[in-house]
RNA sequence: GCGCGAGUAGUCUAGUGGUAGGACAACGGCUUUCCGAGCCGUUAGCCCGGGUUCGAAUCCCGGCUCGCGCACCA
C-alpha cells in the first residue's frame, strides 16, 4: 500500500505540474471537492467522452439530450431524492460522533423508523436513545445532500443542483417516446454535471461535490430485457463478485445462464462497458464488476452491478450499470399526472366479450346536467359482472351511486389492439472524472532509457491529450522554420499538436514521454536532403523516417490503431 | 463533521524566535545538439486571518487545503 501511496502522490505532482488537473480557486484558498481540468486533463476527458458517445449512442438506438442543470423542486420530490437525500443525522454531545438517525434506531433497537425529522425525534425521545459511548444525542437534524438555490428574484421558486443527470431524461419521456416513432427499445444519454454536497470530499478527483456524468437511459419493454448483439460479447470472460462476495472469472452467457446477472440486458451492458474500459486504458487485470448487495442497493434499482477499479486507494467504482425497472417513470407519473406509459400493439388483436353499461342520457342529463358527460365516460370504463342495482363512480373526488335506471347493462365485444405498459429502464452511468483518473493511473510508468529512470504515461494512442509533437533538431533555421511548416501541415488536418524547440533534442523526448504523447516527430539534416523527418514511438522510443508527404495519413492510421511505426518507414538510428 | 499529522518558488525540500537557502523545472544565451549533457544568466516562495513579541516561516487561536483513521457516500 506504502508504494502504491507514493506512486499517487507521484502522479499527483506530475498531474499539476503538467497541467492536467488543479485545485480549484486555489488563490483563495482552493475548496475540497472542486478541480479544474487543465488543458492536458480537459483534452483527455474530452475524447474519453466522445469514445463513450460513439459506444454508448451511435452504436445504440440512442440518442443524446442536454437538460438544464437546476431541477424546479417537484423533479426531486417526484424522484425521491429530495427525502432520501435529506438523511436526517444524529451527533452525540460527549463523543462528537455522527450517526444517520434511521440506520442507528434500526441497529440499536431493531424498529424500522420513518425517515422524517419528526419520526426520528419521536423515537429518540420514546426509547431514550444514548450514543454507545453512553453520552447523549444533540438534537436531530438534516443533512442535505443537494445543492439548493432559488430560481427567480425574492423568494423566488426552490430549486436544487440536480444530483444526476438522469431525471432530465426521464422527464422529458413523452417527447422522446414520440422522438422514437413509439418504439421500444430506445436509450437516451446524457453527458453533464451532476452535484452532490458531499460532507467529506476526499482523495482528489474521486469524491467531488460537482463531477461529470455520462449516462444511458435504456428503455425496453419489461419482458425483453435482452439485446440483439448480446453475441457480440456473450464470450467475454468477465471477472464478477456477486453479491455474496463469491468471485467469478466466467463468460457473461455462463453468468446469465446460472443467474448471476439478472438478465441478458444488464450483462450486455457490463460488456460493453468492459470493452469500452479496456479500448481507453483500464488494465483488465485490474478490472471487476461487484453485484450490490441487497441492503447497499439505491431506492431505485433491483439489480446493481459497479464496475470498479484497482487504485493505489483500493477497489473504487467508476460505472454503475442499474436496472432501474419502472421506478422513476411510476414515480413522475403519479406526480405530474401525465400518462408516460408505452402503447405495445398485440402482433393480432385480441377480440374480448365484455358486459358493459352503456348509459342513458336522456335520463342522465337532466338528472346530473354538468356532470352528467363525466358520469357517462366514467360508467363505459367499467367492466360490469352481474346484474347490478347500482354502480358507484367517482367524479370530482365525489362518489356518486348510479342507480340501474340510467343505464343499460350489454355484452359487447371489443377488439383490443394492445395494452399501455410502463416500460423498464437499465441505466449503465458513467463517473467521467473516476474514470479520466484511473486511465491516468493505469498509465503512469517508469522504464529505463540508456540506463536512465524514464517517466512515462502509457496512455491509449485514441485518448492523448497531445497526439503528436513537431521538434526541430537545432533550435536555428532552417530546423525551425521548416518544423513549423510541418506543425501547420498536421494542425490543418486536426491533429492535436505541440511545436517544442527549448533544451536538447532528449530533453523534449522525455517532455513528452511524461505527458502521454505517443509520436514525435523530428526535423533534422537529412530533412533538407530528401523531404523526410523522423516519426518516434514513446514506448518503444524507436524512430523511423518518413516523407513529408506522407505524414498524414500515416498519423491517422497510427493513431487510430496499435499498430507499429515500422509499418510505414525505414527504421533510423 | 470529529480526531491525528502536514502546508516554504511551478515541483520537491532545508530552515524551531533575529537578513529565507538549495535541487529540479521553466525562460534567455553559448555549445555542428537524436534521448533529462555542460557553462553563464533570469524569473520565482513562507496557505489565509488574528494574537503574543522589539522582532514570527518558526509560538498561540481561528479558517482553508492536503494525507490518514472514524463517520458519510442516496
Amino acid at each position: 500500500m506504502h508504494v502504491a501511496v507514493q506512486r499517487m502522490s507521484e502522479l499527483m505532482e506530475m498531474l499539476t505540474r503538467r497541467g492536467f488537473i488543479w485545485q480549484s480557486f486555489e488563490i483563495y484558498g482552493g475548496m475540497a471537492g472542486f478541480i479544474d481540468y487543465a488543458p492536458l486533463g480537459n483534452n483527455l476527458r474530452r475524447k474519453i467522452e466522445n469514445i463513450w458517445r460513439r459506444r454508448f449512442v451511435v452504436e445504440e438506438r440512442a440518442v443524446e439530450i442536454d437538460t438544464p442543470l437546476i431541477g424546479v423542486e417537484e423533479v426531486f420530490i417526484a424522484s425521491g431524492h429530495a427525502t432520501s437525500f435529506n438523511d436526517i443525522a444524529i451527533e452525540c454531545k460527549n463523543c462528537n460522533r455522527i450517526f444517520r438517525a434511521d440506520h442507528y434506531i434500526k441497529e440499536k433497537l431493531g424498529i424500522e423508523v420513518e425517515g422524517s425529522l419528526n419520526a426520528i425525534k419521536e423515537a429518540l425521545e420514546y426509547y431514550n436513545v444514548k450514543c454507545e459511548c453512553g453520552g447523549d444525542f444533540k438534537d436531530p437534524a438534516p443533512i442535505s445532500l443537494m445543492f439548493s438555490t432559488s430560481i427567480g428574484p425574492g423568494k423566488g421558486r426552490k430549486g436544487y443542483l440536480r444530483p444526476e443527470t438522469a431525471q432530465g431524461i426521464f422527464i422529458d419521456f413523452r417527447r422522446l417516446l414520440s422522438y422514437f416513432r413509439d418504439k421500444l427499445p430506445f436509450g437516451v444519454a446524457q453527458i453533464g454535471r451532476a452535484f452532490r454536497n458531499e460532507i467529506s470530499p476526499r482523495q482528489g478527483m474521486i469524491r467531488l461535490r460537482e463531477f461529470n456524468q455520462a449516462e444511458l437511459e435504456y428503455f425496453v419493454h419489461p419482458g425483453e430485457k435482452r439485446h440483439e448483439n448480446f453475441k457480440k460479447y456473450a464470450f467475454d470472460v468477465v471477472r464478477l463478485l456477486d453479491k455474496f462476495d463469491v468471485e467469478h472469472r466466467i463468460t457473461l452467457k455462463e453468468a446469465v445462464e446460472k443467474g448471476i446477472i439478472a438478465h441478458e440486458l444488464l450483462a450486455y451492458f457490463i460488456g460493453k462497458t468492459r470493452r469500452f474500459l479496456l479500448e481507453i486504458g483500464i488494465k483488465d487485470e485490474k478490472l471487476r464488476f461487484r453485484q450490490h448487495k441487497d441492503d447497499e442497493r439505491a431506492h431505485y434499482a433491483t439489480d446493481c452491478w459497479d464496475a470498479e477499479v484497482l487504485l493505489s486507494i483500493g477497489w473504487t467504482e467508476i460505472v454503475g450499470i442499474a436496472d432501474r425497472t419502472d421506478y422513476d417513470l411510476n414515480k413522475h407519473i403519479k406526480h405530474s399526472g401525465e400518462d408516460l406509459r408505452v402503447f405495445i400493439p398485440y402482433e393480432n388483436p385480441i377480440k374480448v366479450k365484455k358486459r358493459k353499461a352503456i348509459p342513458k342520457m336522456n335520463k342522465i342529463g337532466p338528472a346530473f346536467r354538468e356532470k352528467a358527460k363525466e358520469i357517462s365516460k366514467k360508467l363505459s370504463e367499467i367492466e360490469i359482472e352481474k346484474d347490478p342495482e347500482f354502480i358507484e363512480v367517482k367524479v370530482d373526488g365525489e362518489v356518486l351511486r348510479i342507480s340501474k335506471e340510467f343505464f343499460e347493462i350489454q355484452e359487447v365485444e371489443e377488439e383490443v389492439s394492445g395494452e399501455k405498459i410502463v416500460p423498464h429502464v437499465i441505466e449503465p452511468s458513467f463517473g467521467l472524472d473516476r474514470i479520466t483518473y484511473s486511465v491516468l493511473e493505469h498509465s503512469f510508468d517508469k522504464d529505463t532509457v540508456d540506463g536512465e529512470e524514464r517517466k512515462v504515461l502509457r496512455l491509449k494512442r485514441v485518448v492523448a491529450p497531445v497526439e503528436v509533437a513537431v521538434l526541430p533538431l537545432l533550435s536555428k533555421e532552417p530546423f525551425t522554420t521548416k518544423a513549423l511548416e510541418i506543425l501547420e501541415l498536421l494542425q490543418s488536418a486536426g491533429f492535436y499538436t505541440e511545436y517544442d524547440d527549448s533544451g536538447s533534442i532528449g530533453r523534449r523526448y522525455r517532455r513528452y514521454d511524461e505527458i502521454g504523447t505517443p509520436f514525435c516527430i523530428t526535423v533534422d539534416h537529412q530533412t533538407f536532403e530528401d523531404d523526410t523527418v523522423t516519426i518516434r514511438d514513446r514506448d518503444t522510443t524507436k524512430q523511423v523516417r518518413i516523407q513529408i508527404s506522407q505524414l498524414i495519413s500515416a498519423l491517422k492510421e497510427l493513431l487510430s490503431s496499435g499498430k507499429s511505426i515500422e509499418e510505414f518507414g525505414i527504421p533510423f538510428r
